[in-house]
DNA sequence: AGATCAGATATCGTATACGAAACTAAATCT
DNA sequence: AGATTTAGTTTCGTATACGATATCTGATCT
């Protein structure tokens, strides 16, 4: 089992092969990011309780880095932790779907229209090129799809300058990504939301900061109100199995 | 030194006593609080990097709660790490508080108009409590001011039903109480503010939506520009600093 | 002399180990 | 029999210990 606790000594020469930035990463950190993974594509259910042992031991890691990296995902919302009894991976619900759509509504739209005054020609390109990157993905129905989506609307956001507006939005970004991945990703949806996101990109691209607003707004309730439908389908399902 | 290591075997006790919520805390967890409040009121100075040995021997605790903490003050936008750096305070900027209060601004106004038509007795009669205490304590010129102005902010947002919202506007709000206590807190501003916070709690106990909304959208302006005076004073002595 | 490199020191990040709390069940009592 | 207590087990939370990384000081080289 090669996992994540045998350090490739390679590692720093790929990253300094790699990048400009010189990222050295602490395994607690890639730990959160692998967790957050586990999470988002459910395996890890929700509401049962994470046994620290054995997850670490599973990921070749011990303890330690594992909590701080569980923390981080408390403070990201998808766990919660009850003192001296672990931690829980967040259930999903309607009513958390519906506010984080609305705060994205509230956010995301301003954000990216005032982000598209600014955004200098490399931000520009990144766009272009991760929207590609995502048509593809979506194409292939690989798993990255829901990176590549947040990465997209991150790409719009990140030019404004606004650290915490950012920052909010990519944690806002991660908890929609499970019900997307859950509700959405079977079918269809993926159509709709590639035509809205070259809308989108276009009108950011020409620096139409008030069509950027409209269409990311327009784009988003879209999204809610197919996660509504989603739920009420849910709904009307339990219904029917209580009654059989 | 009766530090915060040798846990008090009444804590239990007193903790089945007062609550009904029956929360049992951990030691990182209470250090998280602790850490924040040493953070916001400068006993650890911002950019020095935070010895971990040193502040856990000080506090009387071991390495691994304090890290824990620290991570969660990372997310909650307090500390930065750098891998095998360490813990820094962040600095404090001028465009920080600009964004800290633009989200605010975004945020609050809204939540707490929408929690003012479906708040409870019981939740009505917190509001006003805190912000008794919140007036007194300023009078005092206690340090709980800041707690306080948080809390009180919050009891107007917290009966809206809305987690997330909540739980952003309690970050954004310790983000803010470094700001408030730096540059506002020498005088004045409290005056103007009790007067503010009056009238936006009446507006509120008269469910009354949109004064709500137009009342704490003020408050909050009136707060930034008050603000904004005094970066362009600090950067004024900054210049006649550099003449001299 | 200034810059570069090597060794020493200090701090961080993680693994191991242990005590404490909560859950499970068996046994006792009413 | 049902409820309550008690022992046993598991899991968590924290302290201690150690290896890895970065910073600092002093020596070497151009």
């Amino acid at each position: 089992m090669a996992g994540l606790g045998d350090r490739p000594s390679l590692f720093h020469l790929m990253n300094r092969m790699a990048a400009a930035p010189l990222e050295v990463r602490t395994l607690s950190d890639r730990l959160t990011e692998v967790v957050r993974d586990m999470i988002l594509s459910g395996a890890i259910a929700p509401e049962v309780p994470i046994r620290q042992d054995s997850l670490a031991a599973e990921l070749n890691v011990s303890k330690i880095p594992l909590r701080e990296a569980l923390v981080r995902l408390e403070q990201d919302g998808l766990v919660v932790s009850h003192a001296n009894r672990g931690f829980f991976v967040r259930g999903m619900s309607a009513a958390e779907a519906e506010e984080i759509y609305e705060l994205r509504l509230q956010l995301e739209p301003e954000a990216a229209a005032q982000a598209c005054l600014i955004a200098d020609d490399a931000q520009r390109a990144t766009a272009q090129r991760v929207l590609v990157e995502l048509d593809a993905a979506a194409a292939a129905h690989l798993p990255s799809v829901g990176p590549l989506n947040r990465a997209f609307h991150m790409a719009l956001v990140q030019p404004g300058q606004r650290v915490l507006t950012a920052e909010i939005t990519a944690r806002l970004h991660v908890m929609a990504d499970r019900y997307v991945r859950k509700h959405l990703e079977h079918k269809g949806r993926h159509l709709t939301a590639e035509v809205e996101h070259r809308e989108i990109l276009q009108a950011w691209l020409d620096r139409d900061a008030d069509a950027v607003r409209r269409l990311a707004n327009a784009h988003l309730a879209h999204t809610l109100r197919d996660l509504r439908e989603e739920f009420e389908l849910d709904a009307a399902e339990a219904v029917e199995r209580k009654a059989s």
